[in-house]
DNA sequence: TGTACATCAGTGAACGCGCGTTCACTGATGTAC
DNA sequence: TGTACATCAGTGAACGCGCGTTCACTGATGTAC
């Protein structure tokens, strides 16, 4: 009797907590939705509101306040590259760092709202202290993850020089290549991801030598 | 006499004019002194005023609104890069990628306010043709001068893959290597010369080979 | 089975604030006759 | 030389707006006895 009760109300607030989870989502959905047409500050709790079809004030009962949200969505969205890239770090033993490269590429040019939050908080200086861990993590991984690609590739001296250029370099691509009225989508992922495998074979053969 | 009346005419509004001129540019300097220290778009018409001295209202005697006050800062802040690198260009037949990728980053580090208004610019997108034009501008001939370096240094072919991963690579040495708390001034800006050396030196001898 | 109470997502009005910008004005300077 | 007028930088109050957030509330659902 006793043990029953426990497990109902175990499944229960698990199914409880479920709920308000997909609720919680809903509103980072709507929130990630408008970060991908405007600058995220412009973004208003109104604005999410009525993306995800409620009032603004019930966004309240689900985050304590707008910065968040926005960390929230922000960390989701980062969070998967660094999946990915252990995936692949723990498929393959020998990884090319061209497919690497890519990879960044493809993933910051598909969610090129969270490349503006990292940039942005990288520039404006994320104040927060949670913010500024959250941000120093993702960074500190992305380039641990580059380490061990370089480090299998060969190379022995120097793994952190290689590392830092390569992120900078893949940084600034993604920054500086942009869609323009007359540049469309697809011209700029091949150009972003051209320029990408350039600097990716330069570090390789500077590897080799 | 009418001669005389025409010539102190004329002496006279170049004067008045050199003095709104001035006038200008305490508005813009103080503009300025902010951006240094917060995010462009949290600064306000206010704290301009508060820091030039004067009244808010005042500055609409010399700008129409507060996006072409950005625009004057952010244009005066640029186009001396520009003026460098053409110096540099003009003065030396043969001119070192390493020299003028140093310089690249010398000069956004002390002037950061104005690299981050241009990733600003970049990232979200300038909407006004006017920005756009500025910024497309400053763009271009950051790469052609990039270009005619690297003609010099005696690359032949793809000059314009070399002069893209280079400006991209610089731009993301400034965009991700910043000053935190346990990291000082100098200790970046060496850090990013480093790695700006590292890549100069991998293109430099990608293009020997 | 019925009744009183608790919980909690969601609502819409409201608060207080800072923003860009406007407006009527002042006061100093120069100009015309 | 004196007087009327024009120009214009600058002032401070005000306007209208959108923002993040709070508050009193409703209504649905579950819980205790």
């Amino acid at each position: 009797m006793a043990e029953k009760k426990i497990r109902n109300e175990s499944t229960f607030s698990t199914l409880k907590k479920r709920e308000k989870d997909l609720r919680k989502q809903i509103i980072v959905d709507a929130a990630e939705k408008l970060f991908a047409s405007k600058p995220f500050h412009e973004v208003s709790m109104r604005d999410i509101a009525k993306e995800a079809g409620i009032s603004a004030s019930a966004i309240y009962r689900h985050f304590p306040d707008q910065k968040s949200l926005f960390l929230e969505s922000f960390s989701r969205g980062t969070i998967q590259l660094k999946h990915e890239f252990d995936t692949m770090l723990a498929n393959n033993k020998k990884i090319s760092i061209i497919a690497f490269a890519e990879r960044f590429i493809e993933y910051f040019t598909e969610k090129d709202q969270y490349f503006r939050m990292m940039i942005n908080f990288f520039l404006e200086g994320p104040v927060e202290p949670e913010m500024f861990q959250k941000l120093s993590d993702i960074e500190r991984s992305l380039l641990s993850q580059f380490d061990e690609v370089l480090i299998r590739m060969g190379i022995k001296k120097n793994v952190r020089y290689y590392s830092h250029a390569l992120f900078a370099a893949l940084t600034g691509i993604v920054a500086i290549f942009r869609s323009t009225p007359d540049k469309s989508y697809k011209q700029i992922m091949s150009h972003r991801k051209r320029i990408a495998r350039f600097i990716s074979l330069l570090l390789k053969s500077a590897a080799e030598k």
